[in-house]
DNA sequence: CGACTGCTTGATGTTGCTCAACGTGCGTGG
DNA sequence: CCACGCACGTTGAGCAACATCAAGCAGTCG
């Protein structure tokens, strides 16, 4: 909601993915790259979708909500597109994408993007790949998740956290426990509750939004077994 | 499993997709149309994907197995493809294919569909859409269904045969009790109390696989509560 | 200080799974 | 042809997982 700043680094956004220097030359002039801090909102749902977002760097969830109920879908992180279905659907944000980290976001034009994919094969290729990777990765979620109770996607999640964002077993949690609770389908007291369990096994450590997992190794079990 | 009849109808398949007559031509020597009998399997997961199926006509499921359990993940129709990231993402088939009715299905060549990709930028562009609806659709039944209890995806699942499948409030379901707990994540005994409780309440009227819907009215409300 | 937000914890009710029993239709093999 | 196994379907009882409701606590901000 506060100033955004605009910046002009559009070359090393996408660069490596299949454009050439005149392509990239006529995408400087239709994109503008913002700064995000926590809690901003990069794409809102119900708006016309007319740009394309590409993550720079950072952290973004992406959410809906759903007969009066926010639900979480999916938190990713730079270097990606974010809610591009949305695009090329039907020019309509169907999610809603918020800063959960201070990010970094290119804002691209769609007229433009289009274009270069009816021009450039190897670009539309790169597209249909990124899409088909999404694709697959929030089937898998989705049957994976769905055989699990709370405990398992719970588990899933701090592991997800150490090892796909953080890179660490001990990290900050970026979201609070209503989040969580949003993301994993359960209500903030379960969330809560599973993660004083969790201490209380000695599994992990957890003040506030700080954590550190003490037993990777049975977590991956709770979290496979569900 | 038994005999499967080719055929040469790929033209009439692909029209309206935006290829040449040369690009169909040059297709027609690397596609098969088969037909399935229900319960045939069209994709194996596990295997590699070296071919694009598009489903004709007839109705699908896609499922996988999860942990020793069977899931359901969409039940589709004709005039489109199916399991198409798999075939972009790793060239690896990541969930199984079945024909849930007498279905015919246009196994295309992927070699020639990347060509065309990267050669025809509107080819490219009709898929990356196709990809892009699949996409958003997915995610809107993960978060719709995710917000409801057993009954109300029962009740939304009924909706969509009467609506999306056979556009009409008496149809003969094309699964088992099984099945459709493999798909809205319920065991058969709960799709069995589930439909019996909406038979006693005079929503529906249901006979072994007959259905008819009494009181659709109801049955929304149903669905969108949860 | 008081209001507010985020978090935790306990008590209670509901949902839906598991287990078990039983009926039905279908295909297979003796 | 009948006996049997097997998948499917229904129904009931008991139990575990979670949501809901309710109360209270710690940190923060005006």
């Amino acid at each position: 909601m506060q100033a955004k700043e605009k910046k002009n680094c559009i070359y090393e956004s996408l660069a490596g993915r299949n454009l050439s220097k005149d392509e990239i030359c006529e995408l400087k002039g239709n994109c503008s790259v913002v700064d995000f801090q926590p809690g901003e909102i990069i794409i809102k749902e119900n708006t016309l979708a007319k740009t394309v977002a590409y993550i720079k760097n950072g952290l973004v969830k992406v959410h809906a909500l759903v007969h009066g109920k926010e639900k979480t879908l999916r938190i990713i992180k730079g270097n990606q597109y974010v809610c591009l279905p949305s695009n090329f659907f039907d020019n309509f944000n169907h999610f809603s994408a918020t800063a959960v980290e201070k990010s970094e976001v290119c804002f691209l034009d769609l007229t433009v993007f289009k274009k270069f994919i009816k021009e450039n094969g190897a670009f539309a290729y790169d597209i249909i790949h990124d899409l088909s990777k999404s694709q697959v990765t929030n089937l898998h979620n989705q049957v994976e998740n769905n055989n699990k109770k709370t405990i398992g996607r719970i588990a899933h999640l701090l592991l997800f956290f150490a090892r796909d964002i953080y890179d660490s077993l001990e990290y900050c949690l970026p979201i609070s426990r209503q989040e969580i609770g949003d993301l994993v389908s359960a209500t903030r007291e379960s969330v809560s509750r599973t993660l004083a369990d969790f201490q209380n096994d000695n599994i992990i450590e957890i003040d506030r939004k700080k954590v550190i997992i003490k037993n990777e190794k049975f977590l991956e079990e709770i979290s496979v077994k569900g």
